[in-house]
DNA sequence: GATTTGACTTTGACTACTCAAAGTATACAC
DNA sequence: GTGTATACTTTGAGTAGTCAAAGTCAAATC
């Protein structure tokens, strides 16, 4: 049974190496530091460590890249993770801004049986709160293909699909403008030069977002 | 914020002072250290090492006992505990049988604002599913005086209040023959030169106890 | 009162994880 | 090409928790 510790190094690996959205061959150390939160050599020991197990192949000062082994277990984790995060909305009324750092305890705590529980409760879902892929119990998810809101066009008709920041600020933010996923809304106007797009969520007023925070809001264009 | 295993220690110790009956002043390192599995070296330096950190007191060779501070945080480990039982058993319908289990890892794993919100949801209650009452959230849990099955006389007719084991095939028996808490029967006969006492639950079959299994049913005389 | 026994404590060693600080390799600049 | 900055690795040390085995105390037995 793998540790808590390396629980969260195998996902946050997984998250780096899907996160770049070129194909992200291997992962920096320095980036897995920052991620799970320990210094850098910290994350080089560990990273030893976890190659020993075949979780990860690492080439020093190349980088680190999971195995399939380690894929499989990351993804467990992350299932776990965006599973209880639903539930946690879903069933106990948490709001989405403050459930991914409970999730982050939980997701190490949960037996096979009890999530199991949870996804049948929930219908089997397909994506959590923040519209990020619940991975199923065997195999990877789907990654659909999607826009940053960014990179829309005034006039344009889309859908909020997901959310990719998890601080409760910004999503609090988000929710009191009604931009969460599922929120149809039209692109009123976009200015490269000012940095600017401003968007008309269909039941709420315009909202004027910097391209920093447009970035991390994707979208499904279409009716 | 005290460690899974702190939170542990604290947790048996408690548990092993209200057991005994009696007063139960103070506990021996080698019941802590069975009860929380580890070998009594173990168990005599983690104790040292609360009694510097003022949760228990410890006089080598004498005893362990909570401090103040000590009893406080064992309470709200075990109210978290037993929330969590009920909460799986209601809400996510596992077996009464299969909780303490998990409840044994999700109750170092889980905040105070998810607990609040499982207890809402649960309606505040009482007990566990065992019959074990939970803890406020400040304060001592009421001890209701019980009757063990073993010391009822024939023709009495009794609830059950509490089963006193979280061994799995004894819960499983216990529910098979429908004396869950709240069960009404009649003591049928009883045998103390047998060592055995017959019970009818008001909807099932009699079913013939020894009195090690009857002394683990704690019941409510009367209708 | 001396001896045996069982419970307890101490010692030494190990695993897992962590950091600060010192050392090294590589890439980028000039 | 030499120099320097940056990222990375290594080293040394510390905390938390654990066990096996050796040592000690005290209560029970004789
Ligand atoms: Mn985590
Ligand atoms: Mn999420
Ligand atoms: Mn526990
Ligand atoms: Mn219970």
């Amino acid at each position: 049974m793998p540790s808590r510790t390396v629980e969260d190094y195998l996902k946050h690996l997984y998250l780096l190496e899907k996160g770049g959205q070129t194909p992200a061959s291997q992962v920096a150390m320095g980036g897995l530091a920052a991620a799970v939160g320990v210094t850098a050599g910290t994350a080089t020991s560990m990273v030893k460590s976890l190659s020993d197990s075949d979780l990860v192949d690492y080439e020093p000062r190349a980088g680190v890249r999971l195995t399939r082994a380690g894929t499989k277990l990351a993804l467990q984790v992350l299932r776990r993770h965006r599973l209880i995060e639903l539930f946690l909305v879903q069933t106990l009324g948490l709001d989405w801004s403050e459930v991914h750092e409970e999730a982050e305890e939980l997701e190490h705590a949960i037996s096979d049986k009890v999530l199991e529980k949870i996804d049948t409760l929930l219908g089997h879902p397909d994506t959590d709160p923040h519209g990020d892929p619940i991975p199923p119990s065997t195999g990877s998810p789907k990654q659909e293909k999607l826009t940053p809101l960014n990179d829309c066009a005034p006039n344009t008709t889309a859908k909020v699909a997901r959310v990719r920041d998890q601080e409760p600020e910004f999503l609090q933010f988000v929710d009191k403008h009604g931009l969460t996923p599922g929120a149809q809304f039209t692109v009123e106007s976009h200015t490269p030069s000012a940095d600017a797009i401003t968007v008309r969520p269909h039941d709420r007023e315009p909202v004027t977002l910097g391209s920093a925070a447009a970035g991390k809001i994707m979208v499904k264009v279409g009716r």
